[in-house]
RNA sequence: GGGCCGGUAGCUCAACGGUAGAGCAAAUGACUCUUAAUCAUUAGGUUGAGGGUUCGAAUCCCUCCCGGCUCACCA
């Protein structure tokens, strides 16, 4: 059974999903898998009858700590201060960073996957606030905290150390203060100028309390604050939050022990690696959710994430064949969800994962698995020939006119490969003819090959062919006329004009180009010597 | 040092106790019409290493090796 649905048979009554979002520095394709995983996740629940609500928050009580995106004299200012008290980027219609960022940019990669989560601001859960009985719950069980992060990982507290962080009144900072003395109404606090290496405290000392929105919980307790706030019974995590000793272990202690609530269900999730390399949003590598978005559509996106299992890391290399395989393999399953034969084997519960990879919440997966589906790679090819009229030619291939949902699939990938070609296709993807001089491969074809050309030019100066259609059939009688194998044809062509062995259909291919010019060429590389 | 996940054909992966498989790549061949397509054929593996359990192990157990991540701060 597929995962999710295995996931979706395990549990009952009412599910609530939740994932959530740190709004610093940029968001990369990796964020995405946690996403798509949840969703697909909600996606099961629903399918296997059972009410369940999927919530996504935005942790932007979080202190900035990235400085890749401030500029110079905003660094000093805003390191360290709440993301949703930095001001967005200049520019920006934006009411603050975090919901630049998030808003402006994460979520415009959400909408197109067919991903619709209630969003919430975890800003906003404290300023109304709803985290008080739990910030409250903390303070007064600190000794319990404490006794926690030493237990679990093995983290020794100083005694006077309060699970809180308060904003700072004077700085407006809630990364470098240290807060002290909860006396059950407000807490002492300092404002530290060296508690953290990536930000500045201003050396403020005062008190002040903590609830309604002065002060945030530490990350695992604000973790578990929000699983018994929400009631959230199914949760996943990132295999880095996943380990033992970890933080999600430190969460589900608090979850038990000091806010008594019984933590949601842990899916732990692999990454996804670029060339064999972790995405991190801290150094910036890798690429932005949005750059790949351009060149994979949301079905190829959704598709990449849930074909493996989620603890399998994905390594996903952009560069070279891959993109084109990843589409071939959708459009393989896809036919087999259509019941046509496909050649090989087929992922167990093939039908559900493309079902999971459409977008939601409830995808035709008859009408899609139907779908003609032009091939990647031969669009890319079509796309770099002068001339061709794509939706005439790939109309052509499928034998019937294409329908709205074909067409829409077309103008995706048409756009897709276009993307593709300017960024990750690797040379021998790309087509370039050689107008300069008669490329050197040339010089190895045969005698037979030569003959050839030279008779082609000759032929096609009585026959003046004009399109595609008539030009391939010019190569193939003038091949047969000398008792040339069209295989040989073809090779002799391609070097002449591409100086390479192979290449898109040669007929519209020379169709393209002045006829003048292709004359030209046939004769000059039937003289070229060896 | 502890933990988690992984190591199967050149690459990406499947099989998860019952004869090691697929896709792509490679090689060969076919083709008067999508010649980067399609079709056919071939080659490619002591399943990281070594032990154990079993009639039988890629699969279960132990040890080791290699890779990624993680366990201190922060999130």
């Amino acid at each position: 059974m597929y995962w999710a649905d295995e996931l979706a048979s395990s549990v009952s009554g009412r599910q609530v999903v939740n994932d959530s979002k740190s709004p610093s520095g940029t968001v990369h394709i990796g964020s995405l898998r946690g996403v798509v995983l949840h969703d697909a996740i909600y996606r099961a629940l629903r399918q296997a009858g059972l009410e369940a609500a999927f919530l996504y928050g935005v942790d932007d009580m979080d202190a900035m700590d990235s400085q890749a995106l401030l500029t110079p004299d905003a660094v000093e200012r805003y390191m360290g201060a709440p993301l949703s008290r930095v001001p967005a980027p200049e520019g920006s219609s934006a009411a603050n960073y975090a919901r630049h960022f998030v808003g402006q940019i994460f979520f415009r990669t959400f909408e197109p996957l067919g991903i619709k989560p209630e969003f919430y601001w975890v800003s906003d859960l404290y300023a109304a606030g709803r985290m008080d009985p739990y910030v409250k719950l903390a303070l007064d069980r600190a000794d319990r905290v404490r006794s926690i992060y030493l237990r679990v990982s093995h983290v020794e507290r100083n005694s006077s150390w309060l699970p809180i962080q308060v904003i700072c009144e004077q700085c407006g900072k809630i990364g470098t203060t240290y807060a002290t003395e909860w006396d059950g109404s407000t807490v002492a606090y300092r404002c530290m100028p060296d508690l953290v290496s990536w930000a500045r405290g201003c050396g403020h000392e005062g008190r002040v309390s903590p609830l309604g929105g002065r002060a945030k919980l530490p990350w695992n307790l604000e973790w578990a604050a929000k699983w018994g706030l929400l009631g959230v019974t199914i949760e996943g995590c990132g295999k880095d939050l996943a380990t033992a000793g970890g933080s999600r272990d430190r969460s589900d202690a608090v979850s038990r022990e000091v806010f008594e609530v019984e933590p949601p269900r842990n899916v732990a999730y692999e990454f996804l690696n670029i060339g064999g390399r972790k995405m991190s949003t801290s150094k910036g590598q890798g690429a932005a959710a949005h750059t790949i978005a351009e060149v994979l559509p949301p079905e190829q996106l959704r598709f990449l994430f849930l074909r493996p299992r989620p603890s399998q890391v994905i390594e996903f290399d952009p560069d070279g064949e891959t993109i084109p395989r990843l589409f071939d393999e959708f459009d393989r399953i896809a036919a087999a969800t259509a019941g046509r034969e496909v050649k090989g084997e087929l992922p167990t519960d093939y039908e559900r994962l493309f079902a999971y990879s459409l977008l939601g919440p409830t995808p035709d997966v008859e009408a899609q698995a139907n779908a003609f589906r032009p091939a990647f790679a031969h669009l890319a090819l079509l796309l770099q020939i002068p001339g061709v009229e794509i939706e005439e030619r790939v109309t052509a291939e499928k034998g019937a006119p294409l329908n709205e949902l074909e067409r829409s699939v077309l103008a995706e990938r048409v756009a897709a490969a276009r993307a593709w070609l300017e960024s990750y296709a690797p040379e021998r993807a790309r087509l370039v003819i050689r107008r300069d001089a008669v490329p050197d491969e040339v010089r190895d074809l045969g005698d037979d090959q030569r003959a050839y050309l030279a008779a082609l030019a000759t032929a096609a100066e009585t026959d003046k062919p004009g399109s595609g259609d008539a030009w391939q059939g010019l190569i193939f009688r003038v091949a047969s006329e000398i008792e040339l194998p069209s295989g040989r044809a073809f090779g002799a062509l391609y070097a002449a004009f591409l100086g390479r062995a192979n290449g898109p259909r040669a007929g519209w291919l020379l169709a393209s180009l002045e006829s003048a010019f292709v004359v030209e060429r046939l004769r000059a590389a039937a003289l070229a010597t060896a």
